[in-house]
DNA sequence: ATTGAAAATGTAAACGTTTACATTAAGAAT
DNA sequence: ATTCTTAATGTAAACGTTTACATTTTCAAT
C-alpha cells in the first residue's frame, strides 16, 4: 500500500503538498498539482483513513456507528438502510452492531465505537434510564436516538409517534364494533412501547370503554412470544374479540395462535398490527393484515441527517423529531374501515417536531 | 479521552508497561499489574483502536468487512447476523455496506475497506468477471466470496447447491403432473441465478420434457420485476400451469401477478419460490408457499469462520463451502408434496464441500 | 558480598497522516 | 535592481499506539 510519502518522492515533492492535494487544493499551484496527480494515479495511491482518524480533530473520522437490536428485524433493516443512504451519499462508513436488546452487548458495542473514535452515532436505547450512553457522551460523540426516546429530551431523536398510531388502530376497532380489545405489547420498558400502550388505553377511555388490565399483556424478549401471548388472550374465560399487536413480529405470532386456535381472522377473532411486515407481505395475506405503518426507511435517513447537522453544529439544542404513522387498512380487522385516518392535533404531549 | 501516557503517568510507570499490560500481560509483574489496573479503572481508559490499527502489523486490527446487495432483503439480513455474531464473539467490528448491485458504489465500498484498512472482507460478487476485487487482493486482504462464486474458483467461497435447489423444485412440480413450467429468474450473470436455471433445464431434461424458451423470464433488477415477469407468463398464449420463482421477492411479485389475474393458488397456477420469507411468514400465507430454503444464517456464519482461518492461515489454499438447500412443502404447489428430499450425489460438479 | 542470568521496565522509533510554522519562490511596486 | 507582499512549498511535530532494543531490577547461585 503506497503512503504519502512514495508519492511524495515520485512527484518531487514534499508529503505535505500531497497531503494538500487532497485537503486543500486551493493552495497548490496547478503545476505542481498536475504532477501529484499523475504519482497518485501511477501508484493507485489512495490515503489511509486510519492514519487520517488518528490525526485529525475530532469529528472528521468519517465513520458512523449504528446500533441496532436485531438486523434481522425488517424494521431495523429499513432504519439501517436508511442510514446506510445518508451515510454513503455524504462519503462515511458505517460500523454497524446488533445489540440483541442485551445491556452487555450494547456496552460492547458502544466502547468498540468510542474506540474506534467514530464522529458519531445513532442507536435506539436498550431500556429507560440508559447509563450505557454515558460513554458517548463523556467522549463528546454526537448521538442521535432513534424509535425510543429517553427521559429529559437532552439527546436528538427520531420517533414516530407511538400514542397516536395506537390511539388510531385502537379507534378503528371500536368503531367496528368491538369493546375487548386484547393488547399484546414488547418490552415495557422502552418508550415506544409505553407509548403505544398510552394510546390504547387513551382511546378505550376517550370511548367510555373500562380498561380491563387482564386484557393487557406485555412480553419481555419478543421470540415466540406474540404467539404465547396471545394465546393467552384467547384462552381466557371471556376472551377479547379483537386484538392488537404491538409490532411485526408480534402480529406474526398472534395469526399463528389465532390459527392453532381454529379461529378464523377476522370473523372470530380481528386483528391490527404495527409496523409493516417486510416487502409489504402483509398485503399478501388472507385477509390482508391491518396495520399501523411507521416510515421505518425515513426515520433512518432523518436520524442520519440529523446526526450529520449535530456534527456540524455540536452546539445546537437537543431536538426531537417526530413522524407520522399511517393507519394502513387490510381486511383482518373485519368490515372494511371508514375513513379514519385524524389528522389533527397530535394526541399526546410530544414535543414539538421538526 | 484517556491515552496510554495518562494511564502511564498516574500508574508511575512507562507507556510500554500500560501497553504490555494489554498485549503482553505476563510480562509484568504482579504488583505494578495491580497499580496500572488501578490506574485504568480510574481513568477509565480503553486503548484506541484506531492509533493500533497504524501500528500493528496486518492482519489484526480487528474490523471485518461486510458489502451486500441490499440489507432490507431478508436473505442479507440474515447472512449479516450470522456474520456479525461470529465476528463479535472473537471482539471483532464489522464494517456494512450496500453495493446495491451497483458496480460504481460496490467500488466505492471496496475502496473505503482498504483505506480502513480493514483485516477481511465478506462479499457477494456484483457479477461474474469481477474487477472490483483486484483492489483487495493487490493489498493483500482476504476475501470470502458468500451466495455467488466466481470463475476459477480461486477465492474461499461459500455457497449453497444452486443446482440441486432448483432441480429438486422442479422435479416436485414435474411429480405433481405440470409439464409447462415457468422459471422466473433475477440478474443472468451471477452465478447464483444461472445455476438455478441449469437446475431447471437438467430436471426438465432428466424427465424428458421439452425445453420451451418462451416459459423463461429473467429480470435485471428485483423491484417489480416478480410480478412484471410473471404476468407475461400468464398472458402467453399457452401459459404454465406452474411457476418456479427464484428469489423470495420474486415469489412476492409472483404471488401479486397471480391474484391481479383472477386466478388462484395452487388451483389455478401452481408455486415454488426460493429463500424464505422473513420469519417464516410464507407459512402464514394461505396456501403456504413451498419453496427451497436456503441456509442464508448458516452461510454468513461461515464465511465469518473462513475469512477468520484464512487470515490466521493466509497461505491455505481457497477452498469452497457448499452447503445444501432444503425444500420446505407448503400448499402452493398443489396436493400435499410426497417424499421428496433427495440426499444423494450433488447434482452437479461442485468442488470439494468443506 | 559478588556475580550473572533472567525478568521487568524504560526509551525511542515507527506507523501514515495533518497542520502550524518556517522557508523559499514569484511577481508587483518602487 | 531592490524591496515587499503574497503564494507556494517544505519541515517537523503531533496523534496514540506497538515493539525492538537498551537499561535496570531481582534474586538464585556462588
Amino acid at each position: 500500500m503506497p503512503t504519502l510519502k512514495d508519492v511524495a518522492s515520485k512527484a518531487g515533492v514534499s508529503i505535505a503538498t500531497v497531503s494538500r492535494v487532497f485537503n486543500e487544493p486551493y493552495k497548490v499551484r496547478p503545476a505542481t498539482m498536475r504532477q501529484v496527480r499523475e504519482a497518485i494515479e501511477a501508484l493507485d495511491f489512495r490515503p489511509s483513513r486510519v492514519a487520517r482518524r488518528l490525526r485529525v480533530e475530532e469529528g472528521r473520522s468519517h465513520i458512523l456507528g449504528l446500533v441496532i437490536p436485531d438486523i434481522q428485524n425488517p424494521f431495523w433493516a429499513d432504519v439501517a438502510r436508511g442510514v446506510e443512504d445518508v451515510a454513503y451519499a455524504q462519503g462515511y462508513a458505517l460500523l454497524l452492531h446488533n445489540s440483541d436488546e442485551d445491556s452487555e452487548r450494547q456496552r460492547f458495542c458502544l466502547e468498540t465505537l468510542v474506540a474506534e473514535s467514530v464522529d458519531g452515532v445513532i442507536l435506539p436505547t436498550v431500556r429507560e434510564q440508559e447509563t450505557e450512553i454515558a460513554v458517548l457522551v463523556r467522549e463528546g460523540i454526537p448521538v442521535v436516538l432513534v424509535d425510543r426516546r429517553i427521559e429529559g429530551n437532552r439527546y436528538d431523536t427520531v420517533v414516530s409517534d407511538n400514542v397516536q398510531g395506537a390511539y388510531e388502530a385502537v379507534s378503528l376497532l371500536v368503531r367496528l364494533g368491538h369493546r375487548r380489545i386484547g393488547f399484546v405489547g414488547g418490552i415495557p420498558n422502552v418508550s415506544s412501547s409505553r407509548e403505544r400502550r398510552i394510546g390504547y388505553e387513551r382511546a378505550l377511555a376517550d370511548h367510555d370503554i373500562p380498561f380491563c388490565p387482564e386484557l393487557v399483556r406485555e412480553g419481555v424478549r419478543p421470540k415466540e412470544n406474540g404467539r404465547h401471548l396471545t394465546g393467552e388472550l384467547l384462552r381466557l374465560a371471556k376472551p377479547p374479540t379483537a386484538v392488537f399487536t404491538n409490532s411485526n413480529l408480534l402480529s406474526v405470532g398472534a395469526i399463528a395462535a389465532i390459527r392453532e386456535c381454529g379461529l378464523r381472522i377476522p370473523d372470530d377473532m380481528a386483528l391490527v398490527g404495527y409496523d409493516e411486515l417486510p416487502w409489504g407481505l402483509g398485503e399478501a395475506l388472507s385477509p390482508p393484515l391491518t396495520l399501523v405503518r411507521q416510515p421505518s426507511y425515513e426515520m433512518g435517513r432523518r436520524a442520519a441527517e440529523m446526526l450529520m447537522r449535530r456534527m456540524a453544529e455540536p452546539d445546537r439544542p437537543a431536538t426531537i423529531c417526530t413522524l407520522s404513522p399511517e393507519l394502513a387498512p387490510g381486511g383482518s380487522c373485519g368490515s372494511p374501515p371508514p375513513v379514519c385516518l385524524q389528522n389533527g392535533a397530535s394526541a399526546n404531549g410530544a414535543p414539538s417536531v421538526v
